[in-house]
DNA sequence: GCAACTGAACTACCA
DNA sequence: ACTGGTAGTTCAGTTGCG
């Protein structure tokens, strides 16, 4: 195991041996006889932590090496199935820090072993005073791998001259300065692979890292979840240095450097990698050091099975959230509240996780409607899990004064908080157990309509609920109150996010009567809030989400239909109609699923190829719309690779009015009414 | 033969 | 490689009509 070590200057390596252990329920194989590896027997129990005691052969390699690579050699050759196995998929660095008791950016002593100095549930950690570089990379024509490079920007510095030169410069740059973080944007995509090809077709060696590393061109993948596809990129991860692709970093883009740091110790997981981890692979890891600390094994593989359900109880259990709908049209003097973590809070309040489901000890709770117990003794896996979490995150919002640092590490749990709940219902997640699921939407859904129940008793009006947030009409002065006997009802704290001075919410584009519960705006507390219109979205051209944000400014402070807000309108039309807008902003930008359907997205990815730029299933792409209807690619869209033919001003004039009524429909003013009234306003 | 309708596929957002 | 709920758009296939 390699660890690279920080102290008040410079970077250091440390190699450990290490050598992980893993166990197997069932014969030994005649492979292991010959590996050489050691086998023992033990009693261990299995997490999440059901069932009694088993006996497992205990297997010590006596080396290190991924126990994965010889387990599927023995599934493979010896039948799929026949045995059980434990302790074999789990990350490596996370077992060593682990075992070893120590975690990343946490001080630490290293003098042939470890001695633990910092720790890693301080609040206000002391970290290293690392050395960080922003770099980017400018080529010359479009980012192709034979595009000549322009220039580098290294921080403030821009690095130019010839190839030769500035990849030598970027060289000596790394090595005076010899920063600990490097950032870009793009640089598992695209700069890191392009930098390492074009110093090697220079012939001119180039480290990034503190010392050199394997980099084979090697391209990203394509997976599918729930029916959508990602694209993940190769990581390109140094050595001895912090790679950070804000691009491809969920975490660092989410809640930043102090985010991405507190995950990071928190679950245990090298930062370069939590950089370029899910919120649900670090939910993951935190489970399972809780497991392994119990002293539990873990399973490979996930082999939990659902029990046989009725279609009757399906129906009453696999559900979500509530959804009130909201009626159409502008409401005033609203109050937006809101349960602070509802989710997690129920998780922890009732103790709901897969240990603990299923429970006969006599003491225990049943979930109403659904008939499940839940043991109140010993307390489970995941509100164990969860609770620091919570607590943590209570304590930095309460310190948090803005957009600080605090903020951020509140915003990088909340990832986490939610992360969980949504990982109980995860079919391939590793402590998933639909039961749990189901309970904990069960006290959710209970939680909101006791604190609807409590608001209308006290002659409140419910305008909107979603989920854990509720909006109301009536007397502000008496929303202490109804939040202290809310929580004191629900055991899940209740806070009063703001005051709208007004609210709208969109009509149903199929049902105008209708109001449609996640697109509405209005201004908050004098700021205005914008949720799920074409505005929100990223595939909406960047020209019509500013028609939307300028007929919104139109409507004012009160919130009052004028002329102005269609005078937005009129001036788009002309503008559309005389093709005054640029291409940039009439683009759309929409992910790529490698689907069947001649889609738009599908011929844009064609005229792409032809281009010979190959976009790989959930990567984006670009396009404007030339002829809508048109069955040929060409004829059909323009593309960044197409020449720039007349863009299709019908389509975009459609799109206008449609874009149009979401801010209209409130005040009941149709797509017909905006061409009538449009016609007679002057620009 | 074509318009109108329908349902599946697809993409995206909200909590 | 987190969930369920939902809207809106496009497209292929079916139905209805003359």
């Amino acid at each position: 195991m390699t660890i690279w070590l920080r102290n008040n200057k410079h970077g250091h390596k440390v190699v450990d041996d290490f050598e992980p252990v893993f166990y197997l329920e069932g014969d030994v194989p005649e492979t292991l006889e010959r590996s050489g590896f050691k086998v023992r027997k033990v009693k261990k129990k299995v997490a999440p932590g059901t069932g009694p005691y088993r006996s497992l052969f205990e297997i010590s390699p006596g080396r290190t090496m991924d126990p994965r690579s010889y387990v599927s050699a023995v599934d493979f050759f010896e039948g799929y199935g026949k045995r059980e196995f434990y302790d074999v998929d789990l990350m490596l660095e996370h077992r060593y820090m682990v075992e070893k008791d120590i975690s990343p950016m946490t001080l630490v002593e290293w003098d042939g072993g470890w001695k633990k100095v910092g720790d890693r549930y301080e609040m206000d950690p002391t970290l290293p005073d690392l050395r960080t570089v922003e770099l980017d990379v400018v080529v010359g024509g479009r980012r192709s791998l034979n595009s000549p490079m322009d220039h580098i920007v290294f921080n403030d510095e821009v690095i130019d001259g010839t190839e030769e030169d500035m990849i030598k410069k970027l060289g000596s740059r790394l090595k005076r300065y010899d920063p600990d973080v490097v950032i870009t944007q793009g640089g598992d995509t695209f700069l890191l692979p392009y930098l390492y090809y074009r110093s090697e077709l220079l012939d001119i060696p180039l480290v990034l890292g503190r010392e050199p590393s394997m980099h084979l061109p090697r391209e990203g993948r394509s997976h599918e979840s729930y029916g959508r596809v990602i694209y993940r990129p190769e990581p390109q991860m140094l050595r001895g240095r912090i790679h950070i692709d804000s691009n491809a970093s969920f975490m660092y883009s989410q809640s930043g450097w102090e985010g991405l740091v507190e995950v990071s110790r928190l679950a245990n997981i090298p930062l370069q990698k939590m950089a370029r981890y899910s919120p649900g692979r670090a939910v993951d890891c935190m489970e399972i050091e809780h497991a392994l600390r119990d002293g539990y094994v873990i399973p490979w593989k996930k082999n939990m099975v659902e029990d046989i359900k009725t279609l009757d109880h399906l129906l009453k259990a696999d559900r979500g959230g509530i959804t009130y709908v909201p009626e159409v049209g502008i409401h005033r003097d609203v109050v937006k509240l809101d349960f602070a973590s509802m989710y997690p809070s129920i998780i922890v309040r009732y103790n709901i996780s897969p240990d603990t489901m299923g429970c006969d000890c006599g003491n225990d709770r049943v979930v109403p409607g659904l008939g499940y117990s839940i043991c109140r003794e010993k307390k489970g896996l995941i509100p164990r899990a969860i609770e620091p979490v919570l607590e943590r995150r209570r304590i930095y919002k309460s310190r948090s004064c803005g957009n600080d640092g605090y903020a951020r590490k509140a915003q990088a749990l909340k990832w986490l908080l939610v992360t969980c709940f949504g990982y109980t219902g995860y079919k391939k997640a590793r402590f998933s157990k639909i039961e749990v699921h189901e309970s904990i939407t069960a006290y959710g859904r209970e939680t909101l309509l006791k604190a609807a129940d409590i608001a209308m008793d006290m002659g409140y009006e419910v305008i909107h609920g979603i989920v854990d947030s509720l909006w109301l009409k009536g007397d502000i002065h008496g929303i202490s109150e109804l939040l202290a006997r809310v929580e004191y009802a629900t055991g899940v704290e209740l806070e009063h996010e703001g005051t709208y001075g007004w609210v709208c919410f969109s009509a149903d584009k199929q049902d105008r009567k209708i109001g449609v519960p996640t697109r509405y705006f209005g201004v908050l507390d004098g700021e205005p809030e914008v949720k799920g219109l074409y505005l929100k979205r990223h595939d909406t051209p960047p020209y019509f989400k500013n028609v939307q944000r300028e007929m919104i400014g139109a409507l004012g402070e009160k919130g009052e239909i004028n002329e102005d807000v269609f005078k937005v309108v009129k001036r788009a039309m002309i503008e559309l109609r005389e093709e005054n807008v640029s291409y940039d902003d009439l683009t759309f930008t929409k992910k790529f699923s490698g689907k069947r359907g001649l889609s738009y997205g599908r011929a844009a990815y064609e005229r792409y190829r032809d281009a010979g730029i190959e976009v790989k299933p959930g990567q984006m792409v670009k396009y404007v719309i030339k002829g809508a209807g048109k069955k040929r690619a060409e004829e059909r869209v323009i593309t960044p690779y197409d020449d720039d033919d007349p863009y299709d001003r019908k389509a975009y004039e459609t799109y206008l009015f449609r874009v149009a009524e979401e801010i209209t429909s409130p005040f009941g003013i149709w797509r017909e009414d905006i061409e009538r009234i449009v016609k007679k306003v002057s620009p």
